[in-house]
RNA sequence: CGGGGCGUAGCGCAGCCUGGUAGCGCAUCUGGUUUGGGACCAGAGGGUCGGGUGUUCGAAUCACCCCGCCCCGACCA
């Protein structure tokens, strides 16, 4: 491709709207330019690294067994009201009218649509076990879309569904998946790490994330130095060293105003550790729907809500309001275990703790002295706290640390979840009907895109790996001597008949801009072509990392081939 | 939705406080000189100052409302 008929409108300076360096980079480098909230266009060099992308989870999902199909957009509302999320899953769901007032939505995943496709045409057992896969645009419509391509509300992702005949047969494509896609990951060349995971508003048993390590990540995962155990933190378990304290006599303090834990640490001259918060929650969804109840758990630990709406089998919890803190005769900013009215949960760490401080219900008033066996009345002990450094690994002992991480893949082990409301059946070996077990697996495709320029880059710009560069090969020439123009078409033509993916510069730039450019864009192998080289018959061939160096033209082809080839071989 | 910030030429910004009809850098176009790391000279084009209402002789500037964007929280691939 010739860089002067390329659509690649770069830019020098960073816009201003952009935080994160894969957003700048890519709006940048003239990847991507964004529609509205959320939405993307993606330009040439964005759709080429996104066909390659795909390509590549595309062959390990073949090869892993799995089929390619695609299904729409677009999904009638009677699917999702038989499945029961029309309800549940929420504002995310974009959801119009047709012109004949039919109910509809955009699709933000496919299990409804899914389901519905292999319940008409499943009969046997014989036809199972099968896994259906797209790669698809899906939208959702986010809260708060940022970062680019890493949260949009129109993205690209591959998801995968999986039916099975029994439990065991779903366990093992469960294990499938997770191989394949660890090495989708690792062909691109990625630091991931996959981690046991929750499994939110898709439901179901098992789950594992699988995330990108970058600072800039969204999520927060914890990680055994010693063993192989991760966990995004909405679900990772871990032991810590409590602190504990002489049990003595239980006292009302004064504390005018103090309300934090740290203040009330401070103010009583305590270990925060020996604090007991106390926090109040309002149940959103589930039987319990609109119950408050009181959530405690050491000073300097935080509630982890999602721990805490499993428990309490609610969809989410909302921290309550003062009217609702009152009326389970809690005082805002002061409430304590003792004498709520509401169901009391606290977190293990608190079991059999003594020598605690905490909220008194009254107001500028907390307790000392505080044990819990003798002065809390139903309590009930739960794990609710949200995992953190210093924190020991419950399989191995060992020290728990926190990174963070972008989820570009989850798989889910869905069982039945889907499946029996949407009549998924089939006729068993026995003869019997019998409802189908079923897996999802899904990949941001679009995010993996950001996720990795997150990883692959420096000062200059990107810094693709050759399997997902647009180009493998920028071949940039200089002055416009009759000499370096024929020279460089003549090298540019070889190229492409090797077959090699070659971005040649020919515009009518300075030098200087045509480096800053492609230094930007990416490409990982440089042909610099000048009259100072050519005069001694050579041109100049490098890593975009390295120095270039010199070689003869004649050979030029043959030196990009035995450079790229060894590199392509390892992927 | 709650809290903070912003909206002026394609991009990055100044002007606003203290009203007088818009400016800088980059980019673009023309001509010339340059040509191994974002050139230089000369000239040119491009903005209903996010939108509306109001105050005023006069509004980018002041007030109110709306819209959009970004950041922090709840969501997820």
């Amino acid at each position: 491709m010739r860089y002067s008929k390329l659509f690649i409108p770069t830019l020098r300076d960073d816009p201003a709207d952009a935080e994160v360096v894969s957003h700048k980079l890519l709006l940048r480098a003239g990847y991507i330019r964004r529609v509205t909230s959320g939405v993307y266009d993606y330009l040439p060099l964005g759709l080429r690294v996104l066909r390659k992308i795909e390509s590549v989870v595309r062959d390990e999902m073949n090869m892993a067994g799995a089929q390619e199909l695609q299904m729409p957009m677009v999904q009638p509302g009677e699917l999702w009201e038989k499945s029961g999320r029309m309800e549940k899953y929420g504002p995310e769901l974009l959801r119009f009218k047709d012109r004949h007032g039919h109910e509809s939505c955009l699709g933000p995943t496919h299990e409804e649509v899914i389901c519905d496709l292999v319940s008409r045409e499943l009969r046997s057992y014989k036809q199972l076990p099968m896994n259906l896969y797209q790669i698809q645009n899906k939208f959702r419509d986010e809260i708060r879309p940022r970062f680019g391509l890493m949260r949009g509300r129109e993205f690209i992702m591959k998801d995968a569904y999986s039916f099975h005949a029994d439990e065991d047969c779903l366990a093992a494509e469960y294990k499938n998946m997770f191989d394949a896609y660890c090495r989708i990951f690792t062909r691109f060349g990625l630091k991931f790490r996959p981690v046991e995971a929750d499994t939110g508003s898709i439901g179901g048993s098992d789950s594992h994330e699988f995330h990108v390590l970058a600072d800039s990540g969204e999520d927060l995962i914890a990680h055994c130095g010693a063993c192989e155990y991760a966990a995004n933190v909405e679900k990772a378990v871990s032991n810590r060293q409590a602190a504990v304290a002489d049990q003595t006599e239980l006292n009302m303090v004064d504390t005018p105003a103090v309300t934090s834990a740290e203040d009330v640490a401070d103010f009583l001259s305590v270990d925060i550790a020996l604090l007991l918060k106390t926090m109040v929650y309002r149940i959103i969804g589930g039987a319990n729907d609109g119950s408050i109840v009181a959530v405690c758990v050491r000073g300097d630990d935080q509630v982890q809500e999602i721990k805490l709406a499993h428990v309490v089998g609610a969809d989410s919890v909302e921290m309550a309001t003062d009217a609702e803190i009152a009326s389970i005769g809690g005082v805002t900013g002061f409430v304590g275990p003792q004498n709520l009215s509401s169901r009391i949960l606290l977190d293990h760490s608190l079991e059999g703790a003594t020598g605690l401080a905490a909220g008194a219900n009254h107001q500028d008033a907390h307790v000392t002295g505080l044990d819990i066996a003798r002065d809390i009345t139903s309590a009930e002990f739960f794990d609710l706290r949200q995992t953190r450094t210093g924190d020991t690994c419950v399989h191995c002992g060992g020290d728990i640390a926190l990174s963070r991480g972008i989820e570009v893949g989850q798989v889910f082990a869905l069982g039945t979840r889907y499946t029996k409301p949407m009549e998924v059946l089939f006729q068993d070996q026995q003869g019997k009907r019998s409802v189908a077990t079923m897996g999802c697996y899904g990949i941001g495709i679009s995010r993996l895109m950001a996720a990795i320029v997150e990883q692959c880059n420096d000062d200059a710009g990107i810094s693709w790996p050759l399997t997902l560069a647009p180009f493998s090969v920028g071949l940039i020439s200089m002055g416009k001597s009759n000499a370096v123009l024929e020279a460089s078409e003549s090298i540019y033509s070889r190229l492409k008949e090797a077959g090699i993916d070659v971005l040649w510069d020919d515009r009518k730039e300075r030098p200087g801009v045509k480096f800053k450019d492609f230094e930007l864009i990416g490409l990982p192998f440089q042909i610099v072509v000048g009259d100072r080289g050519l005069n001694d018959g050579q041109v100049e061939a490098g890593w975009r990392k390295n120095e270039r160096r010199p070689v003869p033209v004649a050979d030029i082809v043959s030196v990009v081939m035995s450079e790229l080839q060894p590199v392509e071989m390892e992927n």
